[in-house]
RNA sequence: GGGGAUGUAGCUCAAUUGGUUAGAGUGCCGGCCUGUCACGCCGGAGGUUGCGGGUUCAAGUCCCGUCAUCCUCGCCA
C-alpha cells in the first residue's frame, strides 16, 4: 500500500500533541516528521513532531531496519498507545508512547541544512533561504499561530461593532508625496502604470462618502523605501474608518477593540482608556513622538541655569534661539565610565547634535565633566536644582536648535535606558501575556512641516506632517501654516509607533486650500485628486479613522524585536526574497508586452553570489 | 546615498605577532548497544577561509575593491 492510494490507512486518527494516559491501550495512527532518533540496539525511539506537539514512538529494531528512518522524513505510524516505563514530565505527552506496529514513509527528507529545533542559532540568510524548514520550528509556528489568533480576534471585535470588512484595489493609482510607490506597468494602456497602495487611505474615505459608515480591512500595504527591523516593503495593517465621529469616538472604538483582542487572543487585560499626550509634550518630555513611558529619565530644560553658568557657548546658543536641554541619569556617575560617555557623544552626533556636554556633580570636590569649570559654587548648586541631580548622578546636555535637542536626547534616553537595563522585560503571549503593555495616544500633531530639500528636487515647500487629507484644527486654515495644528494622532505601545490616523477633511473648500498650501498646481490637483474633490462635493459625512501595523503589534505581543519573525515569508534589508530569488529579471518578450525597456543599468553583479 | 558589524566544514564557532598538515562541538555516514528522551561508546568522511585583486619568502590573518546578511542615519505623508 502506498501513501497516494485513495482510502489508504495512513491517515492520522490523532495529532502528535494530544495523546494522554487515558488513551492507554488505544489503537491509533499518527502522521508527522521525524524529529529525533535514539537507537539503543534492539529498541528504537523516535520523536514524532507536528504542529500540535511531539509524541514518542517506540519500535523494534527490525521494523526500523525495514523502513530506515532519517530526520525530517514524513511518516505515518500505526500502533497501540501505552504508558511509558520511564515517563518524561517535561513533555505534555510524556506519560505515554506509541508502540509502532507499522511505519509508512509518506515522503523522505534530505539531511536538512540546519536542525529543526526550537533553540535557534542559524544565520538569518540560511533561515530565509529555507524558510519552509525554518517555519517547521515550534517557536516559529507558535508565532504564526499567535498572529492568526490575534488577527482573528481583532476581526471579530470589529465585526461585533458593526464594522464591515471591505476590500480595496491592489492595482491602483500613484499618489504624490509620502513613500516611493511600487509601480506595475499596464499592458492594455501602453506607457501607463498602476501603483500598489501605500495604504487604502483614499478608498476608505470614499467608502465613507458612499455611506458605509464603519469600514475595516486587513490590508496589505506597499512602500518602496529602505528597510529596518520593524519595516518590510509590504506589510499588513488593520485599517479602519468611521463616519460622524471625532477623535474620542475613534479612541474609544480602538480601546474597546484592542482590550477585547488582547483578552481573546492571549488572555491579557489591558487598562483603558489609554493615556493621552500631546505631540508637543511628548517631544518636550521624551524627545520622541513615540515615547516609551515604562521608565522615567525625562528630558530636562536646562535653560533656567544658563544665565547663571557663565558658559558662553550655551549662552550664545540660547540667544540665537536655540535651547539647552539635558538628561539626569540617576546613579550614572558609577554606571557610566569615561569610555561610555564617548559612546553617548557618538549617539547624539548621529542625530545631528554638534556635541554633548556632561557633568558628574560632586559637592565635596568630586565633580567632573566637560563643563565642570562652569559648575562651581552657586552655579553648580543651581544646576543640580534645575536638573534634579544629586551626587552620584550623571548629567548630559545638548545645546542646539529645539528639534535637534529633542531628537538627540530622545535617542540618548533610549540608548542609556537600554545600556543600564532600565527597560522592563515583557511577558509576551508565550509567557502569560502580562506585558507590561504601555499604550499611549499621541495627539495634536503639527499640520505641516517645512521641507527645505524635497526628494523630487523641487522647490522648498510645506509638506503634510501626516497626510494631505488630515483635518486642520481650523477648517478655514487661517494663520501661519508652520504653527497650525492638525487632528492627527498616533498610537504608541512600549515605545513603538503602532499606528496613526486622523479626522479627515470632509469639506471640499478646506481640502482645496490644503492642496494649495502644499504647493500643488490646479492641473496637478485635478489630475491626481480630481476624483476625491469631486466626491467631496456630494455630501461627504464628517469622518475619521486609524490603521494599526499588525506585524508590529504581533511581534510586540510576542516580546520580539523584529517583525520578520512574524511574517511567514519576509524580505531582507535589501528587499530581496532569498527563497524564490525575487526580484528577478524577466523575459524580454514580457517587457515588450508591457512597452518597457531598460534604461542604463548599473554594472551587473560579477561575484559568485547566488542571486 | 552615508556609517557600523559579520562572512572559516552541512550548522554554530576557534585558529597567538603573518609561519608546519586550518581545529572543536554538533549534524552526516559506518559499527556496537533493549528504556532512551541533548541516549551512550568506537571509527570515518567532510574546507574555493564569501568573491576578485594586491603586499610578502609565506595571507584565514595585512591592504584595496566587490557581494551578501544584520544594525543604523537619511528616507519611511
Amino acid at each position: 500500500m502506498t501513501a497516494t492510494q485513495v482510502g489508504a490507512s495512513w491517515r492520522r486518527t490523532h495529532n502528535c500533541g494530544e495523546l494522554r494516559e487515558d488513551h492507554d491501550g488505544a489503537q491509533v495512527t499518527l502522521n508527522g516528521w521525524v524529529q529525533q532518533r535514539r537507537n539503543l540496539g534492539g529498541i528504537y525511539f523516535i520523536d514524532l513532531r507536528d504542529r500540535y506537539g511531539v509524541t514518542q514512538i517506540v519500535l523494534p529494531e527490525d521494523l526500523e531496519a525495514e523502513v530506515k528512518l532519517a530526520r525530517e522524513d514524513c511518516i505515518a505510524v500505526t500502533g497501540v498507545v501505552a504508558k511509558r516505563e520511564a515517563p518524561n514530565d517535561r513533555m505534555p505527552t510524556g506519560q505515554i508512547e506509541l508502540r509502532a506496529a507499522t511505519v509508512e514513509k509518506l515522503s523522505t527528507s534530505k539531511t536538512p541544512p540546519f536542525e529543526i529545533e526550537e533553540k535557534l542559532d542559524t544565520a538569518v540568510e540560511l533561515r530565509l533561504q529555507y524558510r519552509y524548514l525554518d517555519l517547521r520550528r515550534p517557536d516559529m509556528q507558535r508565532g504564526l499561530m499567535h498572529r492568526s489568533r490575534f488577527i482573528g480576534a481583532m476581526r471579530n471585535a470589529f465585526l461585533k461593532r458593526e464594522f464591515a470588512e471591505v476590500e480595496t484595489p491592489i492595482l491602483t493609482k500613484a499618489t504624490p508625496e509620502g513613500a516611493r510607490d511600487y509601480l506595475v506597468p499596464s499592458r492594455v494602456h501602453p506607457g501607463e502604470f498602476y501603483a500598489l497602495p501605500q495604504s487604502p487611505q483614499i478608498f476608505k474615505q470614499l467608502l465613507m462618502v458612499a455611506g458605509m459608515d464603519r469600514y475595516f480591512q486587513v490590508a496589505r500595504c506597499f512602500r518602496d523605501e529602505d528597510l529596518r527591523a520593524d519595516r518590510q516593503p509590504e506589510f499588513t495593517q488593520l485599517d479602519m474608518e468611521m463616519s460622524f465621529v471625532e477623535e474620542e469616538d475613534i479612541f474609544a472604538a480602538w480601546e474597546g477593540v484592542l482590550s477585547e483582542t488582547f483578552r481573546d487572543s492571549m488572555g491579557a487585560e489591558i487598562p483603558t482608556p489609554f493615556p493621552r499626550l500631546s505631540w508637543r509634550e511628548a517631544m518636550e518630555r521624551f524627545g520622541s513622538d513615540k515615547p516609551d513611558m515604562r521608565y522615567g529619565m525625562e528630558l530636562i530644560d536646562a535653560g533656567p541655569w544658563v544665565p547663571h553658568s557663565g558658559f558662553g557657548v550655551f549662552q550664545s546658543i540660547v540667544e540665537g534661539g536655540g535651547r539647552v536641554m539635558g538628561l539626569c541619569v540617576k546613579g550614572g556617575s558609577e554606571g557610566i565610565s569615561r569610555g561610555n560617555i564617548k559612546k553617548l557623544e557618538e549617539v547624539v552626533k548621529t542625530y545631528g547634535a554638534k556635541g554633548m556636554a556632561w557633568w558628574k556633580p560632586g559637592l565635596e570636590g568630586g565633580a567632573a565633566g566637560s563643563i565642570v569649570k562652569f559648575c562651581q559654587g552657586d552655579s553648580g548648586a543651581k544646576l543640580m536644582e534645575v536638573m534634579g541631580a544629586e551626587e552620584g548622578d550623571l548629567c548630559v546636555f545638548v545645546a542646539d536648535e529645539e528639534p535637534v535637542c529633542w531628537k538627540a536626547l530622545g535617542a540618548l534616553r533610549t540608548y542609556v535606558a537600554r545600556t543600564l537595563e532600565m527597560i522592563p522585560s515583557v511577558d509576551g503571549a508565550d509567557q502569560g501575556g502580562s506585558g507590561p503593555w504601555n499604550f499611549l495616544w499621541v495627539t495634536d500633531f503639527p499640520m505641516f512641516e517645512w521641507d527645505a530639500e524635497p526628494a523630487d528636487g523641487g522647490k522648498p515647500r510645506y509638506v503634510s506632517q501626516h497626510h494631505p487629507f488630515t483635518a486642520p484644527d481650523d477648517w478655514e486654515l487661517a494663520g501661519d501654516p508652520a504653527k497650525m495644528g492638525s487632528r492627527a494622532y498616533d498610537l504608541v505601545l512600549n515605545g513603538w509607533e503602532l499606528g496613526s490616523g486622523s479626522i479627515r477633511i470632509h469639506r471640499q473648500d478646506t481640502q482645496a486650500k490644503v492642496f494649495d498650501l502644499l504647493g500643488l498646481g490646479k492641473e496637478e490637483i485635478e489630475m491626481k485628486f480630481g476624483f476625491l474633490l469631486e466626491a467631496l462635493s456630494y455630501g461627504p459625512p464628517p469622518h475619521g479613522g486609524f490603521a494599526i501595523g499588525l506585524d508590529r503589534i504581533v511581534a510586540l505581543t510576542l516580546g520580539m524585536e523584529s517583525i520578520r519573525d512574524v511574517v511567514a515569508f519576509p524580505k531582507t534589508t535589501a528587499a530581496a526574497d532569498l527563497m524564490c530569488h525575487a526580484p528577478s529579471t524577466v523575459d524580454p518578450h514580457q517587457m515588450k508586452d508591457l512597452f518597457i525597456q531598460h534604461a542604463d543599468l548599473p554594472r551587473p553583479k560579477e561575484d559568485g553570489s547566488k542571486s
